[in-house]
DNA sequence: ACCACACCGTGAGGTAACCTCACCATCGAT
DNA sequence: ATCGATGGTGAGGTTACCTCACGGTGTGGT
C-alpha cells in the first residue's frame, strides 16, 4: 500500500476534502430551496448586496464567469425582482446592479439560514478543531 | 464582528472549505488536461478499474447520477477505448463495463499525477496538520 | 479636433452534462 | 404462464456555461 515515493496519505486527503465540500454544497443547495435560488444566484445576490452599485463586469469577475454569462445571472435575479439595473452615471456604456429592498431582505434571510446550517454542521466539532480547521484551510489557499 | 447568536465562525468555515475545494478541483482539472478527461470521466474510469465488471447501474450509483447519464459517461470512455461493454453472464439485461489495457494504463497515470499534485498541495502542511485535517474532515461526513 | 482603438453589455447560436419519459428485453415471484 | 419490477437506451428538454459579432461609448495619440 505504501510503495509510491509520495505516499503520505495526501491523495486520500484530497478525496476527503472533496467529499466534505460535496456534503456542504448539497446542504447549501437544500437550504436555498425555499427561495428557489441556485447557489450561483445566491452568490451573485451577495456580491450585489455587499458592494453598492456593482457593474456586470465586476459581477462576472467575482463569479469567475464570462461577462456574457453575468448578463444571464443578472436577468434571473431581475426577473425575481431582487436586483435592478441602472445606468452608471460615470460611464454610459456600463450598467450597475443594485439590490432592491426585496433583494436585501432575501439576502439577509439566506445568510441567516446558511449560517444556521453551517452552525449545525460544524457545531459537532470542538472549538479547538474549528480553529485548527480554519487555520489549516487558510494555509492551503494562501 | 460577534453579534449574531450563532456567530462562532462556522459560516466562515463553510466559505473556507468551499474555497479550498475549488482550489483542489481546479488543480485536479489541470492535472487531467493532458488526457483530455473530464473529472467525471476520470472518476468513472477509477470506479470501473477498481471493481471488476461494473454494471452501468452501479456506475450511476457510484457517480450519483441518473442511470441514463451513466450510459453517456460509458459512451465517452468507450469511444476513447478505455472501457469495454460486455454482457453480464448472470443477467442478460445487464451490461458490465471492464477497463481495457489502455484504460488501466491511463488510470494508473492519472492516479500518479493526482497523487503527485495532492502531495504538492498538502505537502506544505506538517504531518500533524495533515492528520488533524483528515480526522476533522472525516468527522464532518460521518 | 479627430480618429483609431479598447471596452461595456447583449443578441445569436453552440456545447456539455445533466435530467425525465417511454420503450423493449429480461428477471423473479406468484 | 403471467405479471409487475428492473436494466439499459433512444428521444427530447433544461441549465449553465461558452464564443463571436455588434452597436454605443470612453480615451489616448497625433
Amino acid at each position: 500500500m505504501t510503495d509510491s515515493p509520495a505516499d503520505d496519505g495526501t491523495a486520500a486527503l484530497g478525496d476527503l476534502l472533496m467529499r466534505a465540500a460535496r456534503t456542504l454544497r448539497r446542504r447549501f443547495g437544500a437550504v436555498l430551496a425555499p427561495w428557489d435560488l441556485s447557489p450561483h444566484q445566491a452568490r451573485a445576490l451577495r456580491v450585489v448586496g455587499s458592494g453598492d452599485g456593482v457593474r456586470l463586469s465586476e459581477l462576472a469577475e467575482a463569479l469567475r464567469i464570462a461577462p456574457r454569462s453575468a448578463t444571464e445571472v443578472a436577468d434571473g435575479l431581475q426577473e425575481r425582482g431582487l436586483v435592478e439595473r441602472a445606468a452608471d452615471p460615470t460611464d454610459r456604456r456600463a450598467v450597475v446592479l443594485t439590490a432592491t429592498e426585496a433583494g436585501r431582505q432575501v439576502q439577509r434571510e439566506v445568510d441567516d439560514a446558511r449560517a444556521a446550517d453551517a452552525g449545525e454542521l460544524f457545531g459537532r466539532l470542538s472549538g479547538a478543531d474549528r480553529a485548527a480547521l480554519a487555520r489549516i484551510l487558510r494555509s492551503l489557499t494562501d
